[in-house]
DNA sequence: CGCTTGCGGAGCGATACGCTCCGGTCGTAA
DNA sequence: TTACGACCGGAGCGTATCGCTCCGCAAGCG
């Protein structure tokens, strides 16, 4: 059927647009520019999904098992420190889903894949560690919370809502330069870094259920 | 008159009320959110400014000033690399007022005293140039997008809007040690940054006047 | 004790939202 | 060619929330 597959296109479609607004807007976003981001109508949008909750609820599921396979494909790079910077500029260009958090309940099925996302990064970091490629007192949360603050970029947000597609180039070449004068930081260094280790419910806490 | 000292108290503590509450929310938060937290009735908050795009406008005129003081102490300091840090670490504290751009118009006072921040700024990055402590592909530009990026943390943000200040303190912390990772990029290494140095527009564009 | 000054917040009109529902469109089969 | 039904887009409904006005009240002053 040709209907079928125009509805798995809308589908696709309307994921990905639901990234790029919420990357942008945050959660706080309409169904309706969703929707029209996605070139389909709010009335397919419910075809799909029961509520605008429901959607939030499947773009995590599907983030948790890509984050699995983003550290995967950093652990399959023979070099440990091109498969960690390789996770982390992957991370920073699909964007960030922390606006989703509290809007979304944590299934178990999803906690579980959360753990085996977590197992595959923190397999990463520690074989950077053991490598001499990655300062030691740098910890997975450090990581992950760099990789949170990348990912969220106020001048291309601004520049996208501006429609000013003339300086996006600019911008996106700027924020790769920021990207890796960060990354530059993790090498090992001189100057420890302040304070205690983080630990990894800071990261958690915010999916837990509400 | 013990009266005017009062209204004047409420002026800092709506004005340091909206920074909080814009730094956590954004430009959309409401008018009666910002005179909550700063203690005070709505009906103050109207009688000192005619709108809350005249609140926003007022504060990123007080920011201006703030910023070229950052940089001037920065200069103070003697060691070069240091008055840099301070410029960074002391501007990711008081958090960013980006959300705010395009809700202001910038009058002829304001891109003075723009531009005289931002040459204390180019200041404290040539002198840390010629000291040899910054490497040379950073451009202060990038500095300025880092910072920008580095003064709005996802993390910090959910706790103070979910209450849970317990983890706040763990959660600063964290954020500290970020900063601390990125910064150390900053310093010269060998791997060169990608692509063409951003130009200044990059970053004056979003205030112009809509 | 009356007057002035500044206060807090209830409530109004307007706006923007999530979601429903229906008329129209197009692929399919006889 | 035509009748059918699956699927589409989006107008519009009820509701929530917003910016802002306005007024009753408390506190200092002569």
């Amino acid at each position: 059927m040709a209907r079928r597959a125009e509805a798995e296109r809308n589908d696709r479609a309307l994921l990905e647009a639901a990234r790029e607004v919420i990357a942008v807007d945050g959660a706080h976003t309409s169904v309706a520019s969703i929707a029209a981001r996605a070139g389909v109508g709010i009335g397919s949008l419910y075809r799909r999904y029961s509520s605008k909750t429901a959607l939030f609820q499947h773009l995590v599921e599907l983030a948790l098992d890509e984050w699995t396979e983003i550290a995967e494909q950093g652990l399959a790079d023979e070099d440990p420190w091109n498969g960690l910077v390789h996770y982390i500029s992957t991370s920073v260009r699909t964007g960030s889903l922390a606006p989703l958090a509290g809007m979304v309940t944590f299934t178990d099925e999803m906690t579980e894949k959360n753990t085996r996302s977590d197992k595959a990064f923190e397999a990463l970091i520690d074989r950077a560690h053991r490598a001499g490629v990655l300062r030691r007192d740098v910890t997975a949360v450090d990581v992950l919370l760099l990789v949170e603050q990348l990912s969220k970029s106020p001048l291309i947000e601004h520049l996208q809502q501006q429609g000013r597609a003339d300086m996006l180039d600019a911008a996106r070449n700027a924020q790769r330069r920021v990207v890796a004068i960060a990354v530059a930081g993790l090498r090992p260094g001189d100057q420890p870094l302040p304070g205690e280790e983080p630990t990894m419910d800071l990261f958690t806490q915010r999916w837990s259920t509400s």
